[in-house]
DNA sequence: TATTTAGTCAATTGATTTTATCGACTAATA
DNA sequence: TATTAGTCGATAAAATCAATTGACTAAATA
């Protein structure tokens, strides 16, 4: 039940492009020393985010990556997609992957696998990169604070 | 945020094993057969549930397999830990393999991850293989009536 | 006690996926 | 037209996963 690495540095870039959100386009360069992310690696996820709709970009000097829409319109599930394909931890009780078991007698199971997968579905679906990056605006100013 | 099918495997095997309780063990072979596993996989798995406790093993003829406890003190999580490690998404969130993370900025994720984790545990650890007997039982009878 | 049955164990292979790299290309700006 | 920066496809390296193998040990029974 992990999550891939792409799965993770996607959202952590995107999370990257939502705090610096409404400013102009960052380059994957930047993201990737802010977030500590292989930049050649980034450049693939990126790409992939851009083609799934998450990020729009712009070539040539002042240019980068930057949202498509607003951060609140971004859930994690629809980055974790993008990435891994579907939430569902086995093909049977998944949405969009769905297949169905040459038998019968494992329902028992499915019945199971299905409430997992709607459990995670709900978290990410209702989770959108506004959320994460005010949690995280709030954390810093914590530790700031604390350090006084 | 897919399930190993080693995980897949263990769990249908143990239900398996769970639905023939408590009359005596059961061999690799019936279990494969049943289950549809391939047989020397299903060995190593067998081994792995036997070393974590979840089963006991009898050699020779009349041998095979058996639960080491009842169904309705096994549950998921333990078998999926078992074959599978933690059950979070990723290490800075696992009770178990906790990992410390360099940066503190991605905290805005890690509540989410943990989130994740503990909605999935919380199935998990909450279900035994005595409810998955059931339910594989009660779905059984209703096909048969079905089929009337 | 010899034979058969059935689980044990370690090592290794084969396949797939994941992770990452490379180089050549295109578009935009100054 | 030089420089900056994203695009794209191919491929390589590494890790993990799935499965196979062969030789071994223990138990039952004939």
């Amino acid at each position: 039940m992990r999550l891939s690495t792409k799965g993770e540095y996607a959202s952590r870039a995107i999370l990257e492009l939502a705090l610096h959100y409404p400013k102009g386009p960052l380059h994957i360069r930047d993201i990737s020393s802010a977030q500590d992310i292989p930049e050649r690696f980034l450049e693939q996820i990126l790409l992939s985010l851009k083609r799934a709709g998450c990020l729009k970009s712009k070539k040539g000097p002042q240019g980068g990556y930057y949202l498509s829409r607003d951060p609140s319109e971004i859930t994690v599930a629809e980055v974790i997609r993008a990435m891994d394909g579907p939430l569902a931890p086995i093909d049977c009780v998944s949405v969009i992957a769905h297949e169905v078991c040459s038998r019968e007698n494992y329902c028992g199971l499915k019945w199971l696998w299905k409430e997992v997968r709607d459990s995670v579905a709900e978290i990410l679906e209702n989770t959108t990169f506004m959320d994460l990056a005010e949690r995280t605006k709030k954390a810093r100013k914590e530790r700031k604070t604390e350090k006084l």
